[in-house]
DNA sequence: CCCTCTTTTTACGTTAAAGTCAATACATCA
DNA sequence: TGATGTATTGACTTTAACGTAAAAAGAGGG
């Protein structure tokens, strides 16, 4: 019931090149079985590569990245541990709502722009008399 | 009724270096006026250095940055312009939007990674009979 | 079994975004 | 005016995240 997905396939599924997953197994990030030494990757692992590109969309490094995955995977023993996991969780999750309000008001400066662009759209239609076809 | 801004007072505020301020006017994306060989920064120059780093933290390069920053000065006059004026808008949007929902996915599974660590530390907390302070 | 095609490994190159260092240039304050 | 501190400029270095090229090793097909 194991499937398997060979480095060309997430290739293509992902838009990237192979160097680049080689690059994420040489950093931990992944580490797909071998057939002799052929990469195999599970379904689990094409889940990891998904998280990886989720984080460098937000603008997270390899090393960030590299940090949460390891929180989700790790089951820490102690309550020290916990601790520290948690605290990192919390500043993480400050760092994603910075990010939420800095998108916030970044789509409302877009949409300043847009309203000043159709503005002047507007004008310049009137004023030249044209018909758009 | 112009106040100005030393390059020191910036750098304090936003916590970068001199180094990063005169990058990124060697870039392009600021250009603080002059006294003598001395930098002096306008509200609006720092109002720009904001959006720069707004930018960064949502994980833009530098060139991208560049180009929104144009779309905020710019006012360009003909049609043809406008045009692509609202398709670059709309293709930022777009990626903007994307990493809402990237954001979205990411807290919602902090939150399963908090829950989990919540649980196993009551697990620890009644199988030892311990009791915090 | 040979040929072709894909994969792997190794190694060096590249780009963006600064860091670091050295040499001046100003400015000021005692 | 000389010392002291801050700014500027230019050059070289660094780091992350890959790109690119070359050589060797399998994989499958006829």
């Amino acid at each position: 019931m194991q499937r398997y997905f060979t480095i060309t396939q997430l290739t293509q599924e992902f838009d990237i090149t192979t160097r680049t997953l080689r690059f994420y197994e040489a950093q931990g990030l992944v580490a797909p079985t071998r057939r002799g030494r052929q990469r195999l990757y599970t379904p689990g692992d094409r889940t990891r590569i998904k998280l990886i590109l989720r984080g460098k969309r937000l603008g997270f490094s390899l090393n960030e990245i590299k940090e949460m995955i390891e929180m989700y995977a790790s089951a820490p023993g102690e309550t020290g541990q916990l601790r520290l996991l948690l605290d990192k969780i919390a500043a993480r999750r400050e760092e994603l709502l910075e990010k939420q309000r800095d998108i916030e008001l970044t789509l409302l400066e877009l949409d300043e722009v847009e309203a000043g662009a159709h503005a002047r759209m507007s004008e310049l239609d009137t004023s030249s008399l044209s018909e758009d076809v």
